[in-house]
Parts: C-alpha cells; structure tokens; sequence
DNA sequence: CTGTAATGTGAATAAACATTCACATTACAG
DNA sequence: CTGTAATGTGAATGTTTATTCACATTACAG
C-alpha cells in the first residue's frame, strides 16, 4: 500500500528515527517498534534495510562520529588564531549535544561500551582522534604564545571533561539548565586558567544554584 | 538447607554484588539472576530483602554516593593546603574507579538517568553536593594565594570533568591504559594550569599513543 | 505488457527477564 | 519444647523484545 523509497533514503531516516528516540528515551528504550513507528514504516520492514539492531546502531555510530569529529577538523583547519578556534569547536560541540540530546546518550551509553567490542573500538578510535585534533590546536597555541607552556594531550582532555561532565550532568537532569550558557560560563574560565599573562578579569556570580 | 542471615546482612551482600555485576556486565547486565548468583542465592530470595530491582539500584545508589562523597567530605574538612587537598580527592577518586570498575558505569548508566526519576534527582544531588566540596575547597585557596583567582565552581566542575571523562576512556576501551596514571598525568597538567606564578615545570612525555 | 527483484506488511516465534507462588527449613521467643 | 515469623527454594507466569516467515505490492528493465 504504501509508497516504496530506495533502501538508501530508508537507512538515513531509520538512523535519524533511532537518534531521535535516543534523544527521548535513551540507547535502553531503543526498540525496533520505537524506530520503526518513528520512521513511519512496519516493525518487518526494517529489516529490509538492516541486518539486525547492532547493525542500526553501528550506522549511528558512524553519523555521530562524522558529525562531531568533521565539524571539529573543519574549524581547526580553518583561519584563526588557535584559542579563537578552541573556543569555536568547544561552544560548537556544546549546541550540537543541546540539539541533539541522543548525542551523549549515545556516547556514555554502555549498550554501546559493552554490547558490541567492534562498535566500541570504533567510537574510542574517533575519541583518540579528537583529542588529537585539539591536540594539535594548542600545540600551535603554546607555540605561537597564545597559551601557556602546558601539555597539549591533557590540556585537550581537560576540554573534553568539560564538556563531557557538563553533558552528563544536563542528561541526567533531563535538560534542567541551558547547557550553551554553562558551555560559556565553562570557557570564560577555562580563558583565565590558560592565559598566559594577566588580562581582563570577568566578574564572576554564580547564576545556578548547583547541579 | 543452606544457612540463614538477618536481611541487614543480606541487603549489603546483594549490593556488593550488584556493583561487582556491573563491574563486568554494565548495568544493562545486571540481571537478577546474575546478582542472586554473584551473592550465592537463588532468584526468589532476592525478593526477600529487596521489593525488587530498582530498590537494589537505589540501594547501590546511596552506597556509591556515599563512597565519593563521604571520602571526598572527610578530605575537605580534613587538614593542608587547599592544592594539596585537592589532588589527594582527584587522585583518591581516580582511584576508587579504578578498584570498581562499576561505579563509572553505574553513573553513566541511562537506565538510572532515564529509569527512575526519583534515583536520577538523588544522583544529581550527590554530583551537586560534590562539586560544591571542591568548590569551596577551591575557594578557599584562592583566598590562600594557592591558586590564581577562578570561578570556583567553574574549575571544580573542570577537574570532575577530567576525571569523568577519563573514566569514560578507561570504561569503553575496557581498561586499556592505567587509570592512576593517566590521572597523575592530568593532575600534573591541572597544577601548571592553576598556579599563580611560574614554578618548577615537569617534563612532559606521552606514554600513551592515544585513546 | 510482463515478469521479477526490491520494498512492504501482519502474524508467528523464541528468548530473556522480572516477579510471584506454593511449599520447605531455620532460628528463636515464650 | 513448640509454634511462628523470617529466610530459603524450584517451578510457574506474564511481559517485553528482536527476529523470521509467508504473503502482498510497487517499480522498472526488457
């Protein structure tokens, strides 16, 4: 009854389906009704475009890598100086999680961690690319004098944790304060931890209570 | 046939044993018959002590929290320097992971974040009750002229997101690289960071290829 | 037109799992 | 001693879920 698409369009809209319901319901309430009611078609029939649940998720894992990383080499082989870039990737990856919730969900996720050993190297082989792409970035700050002399790999691992930890915590309080501000407030001191000179001081107030 | 314990007894046994489950299989495989075999009882009898398995989670829950905080507490109002205070819980709760590989996972886990709304405010409070310690802990060393004047809560939450997003490496490469170590390192890194003038610089190599 | 390969569906199938039940056995208060 | 409440168990029960099957329907090459 319904009108036929080529199984090309089918896999994006059933990854974009399963992203969505991750979004709302998380990796655990994933279910092949869930994906296949959102992406409009029959429980069967997504079958026809994948070879089983692990297969979907394998498939979102490589959007969300490419989403994330891609963005990430673009800004960082881009112009600018390197903290001018730092800080572009690190406000741009914090909205890319605030519109798509099942970003994080996907990534602490230990269906993913544990159910599928291919799966997980995947997705810890574009962390370690992450992280040295934003090595490289403060290498050239340091080098060019933007930063401090500080180690690159762990500097750019401190980034990561603040958003990682910031995204846990947005999960976990489904969405209770507005991450982009948080992202910014975490920038402006990350900005005075690498300074490498006395500059304009900010003035700080603490504008959530905690969490 | 077996012998019997006073369910006091008995609640702590599945807990361990729940946390060591999770240790191994993620939460997603923390199943009862799993817990009931890991604490050497049969599956009826978990029902005995627990009303069923969101209790037991809420149970392991409190014990975790407890676990952090609680070291965490005694540290900050224990004695030394603001600095010294901190690495000795940065360090202490890299740690603590690395001896229970579960607890990352219970805390990444979705099931808890998603699962029972009442456990995830009761989590998101421990975490905020947490940063608020090193807060204060951060705070009073810059008052102290130990750090350079941070927004204490904003450099509280940098150093949980270090150790958090470690713990999200080590737990999805399965414990490929060593967790002490790796926190040494970045705790190395977080002090050339924070100092309020220039000091003795380590030497920096990179022992690990990535990841 | 025609047949055939791709796409689509509702109805099984089978496995995993939390929970309950009916029935022992232990410990211990009196 | 004795009975009773707490602790223990193997065997159901019912639900959720991924996956498969037999059977349409569409699109399109020839």
């Amino acid at each position: 009854m319904p009108p036929k698409k080529i199984t090309h369009i089918r896999r994006e809209e059933i990854v974009q389906a399963a992203l969505q319901v991750i979004g709302e319901k998380g990796v655990h309430g994933l279910t092949i009704t869930e994906i296949a009611g959102r992406a409009g078609m029959s429980d069967a029939n997504i079958y026809r475009h994948f070879k089983g649940k692990q297969e979907i998720l394998g498939a979102l894992g490589d959007f969300i890598g490419e989403a994330v990383m891609g963005k990430a080499a673009g800004i960082a082989a881009g112009k600018g100086t390197a903290m001018e870039k730092l800080k572009v990737i690190f406000l741009a990856h914090a909205a890319l999680i605030a519109a798509n919730p099942g970003l994080p969900r996907f990534m602490f996720s230990e269906e993913i961690h544990l159910g599928d050993p291919h799966l997980a190297k995947t997705i810890a082989g574009k962390m370690a690319g992450y992280i040295e792409t934003l090595s490289n970035v403060i290498a050239a700050g340091i080098k060019a004098g933007e930063l401090r002399p500080l180690s690159p790999r762990e500097t750019a691992i401190t980034l990561l944790g603040m958003i990682q930890f910031t995204a846990l915590r947005w999960s976990i309080t489904r969405g209770a304060f507005n991450l982009d501000a948080e992202a910014g407030r975490l920038w402006d001191n990350f900005l005075q931890l690498t300074q490498t000179s006395s500059s304009p001081m900010p003035a700080y107030s603490n504008p959530m209570g905690s969490v």
